[in-house]
DNA sequence: CTGTATACTTAGCATAGCTAATCATTAGCT
DNA sequence: AGCTAATGATTAGCTATGCTAAGTATACAG
């Protein structure tokens, strides 16, 4: 029961500071010129590396008339390449561009310059412990693909 | 140099933790029939009692044009109550119906339980380490009224 | 070769963010 | 008191991002 209760606490506790750390570091957001959806899915582009319009959607959890329109954003501003998929022509291949690839780079370490800005006031048994919990928590989030 | 390097490491990864705990449990926020803005302000009014659109504002941090759309909205639905204040008539409070307090209380018990029921594959260490961590953020995070 | 399924786009609607401009009220200064 | 400045909220209008429904093009199945 107690556990129980330590659960229903920490959860709560959790989602309350995810909601929290996001909106700090999302004021850098604007200094990247692009909107958070155009920031993620750039993101997504960058790191996972070639991928279909579906697959970014789906990655994304967004509809893919939603994420058509921002890739549609993306190609405009030249920070993603669109191409129709050889091996079936209804499908489309996202890939990064090296303005892209830039771009996103640099709003990521004004992100988290911003984060370590608010970390460093910690010490370092703090850090240990939530690097610990940072561990923890992406072995039941990142996975997700079942 | 070591510790420098692990505050970026932790910062990158509590990041990314917080984008995908938030994508998780959002799935839960529809089956409140409220949009996201609304269910976080109404959280607000709900837990940190009446309060002035401009204080509501500034604790979501958007502008309060924007703010004031959200709350013709809950008002529309019956979620909160928008009084002038009787002691300076330019301000108006803010305050949570029942209904408000209601909705906001199954919502959030979707999302906890949503969140929970990721937790509770970990085991009684992790679950002690997670809630440690939390506090921790809370400390620097939840703060901010400087 | 005809019909169905799939991948994406287009169209149209709602929510939510912003700035600029407006209105009402309060506070401050002589 | 009375004028002016400051403050709290709203309105108007733009952009971005989410959705569903419907359309287009391609692939696949018989």
């Amino acid at each position: 029961m107690t556990e129980k209760q330590s659960l229903e606490e920490v959860g709560r506790s959790l989602h309350s500071n995810a909601i929290h750390l996001l909106r700090h570091v999302r004021t850098e957001d604007s200094a990247m010129g692009i909107g958070p959806a155009q920031a993620s899915a750039l993101s997504v582009v960058v790191f996972g590396g070639p991928l279909t319009l579906n697959e970014l959607a789906e990655v994304e959890q967004v509809r893919p008339p939603t994420m058509s329109r921002v890739v549609e954003a993306l190609v405009k501003e030249g920070l993603v390449r669109r191409e129709t998929n050889r091996d079936d022509r209804r499908s489309v291949i996202i890939s990064p561009t090296d303005k892209g690839t830039r771009i996103l780079q640099e709003g990521r370490n004004r992100r988290e310059r911003r984060l370590i800005k608010l970390l460093s006031k910690l010490d370092a048994d703090e850090i240990r412990c939530l690097g610990k919990a940072s561990r923890i928590l992406s072995k039941i989030l990142v996975v997700e693909h079942s």
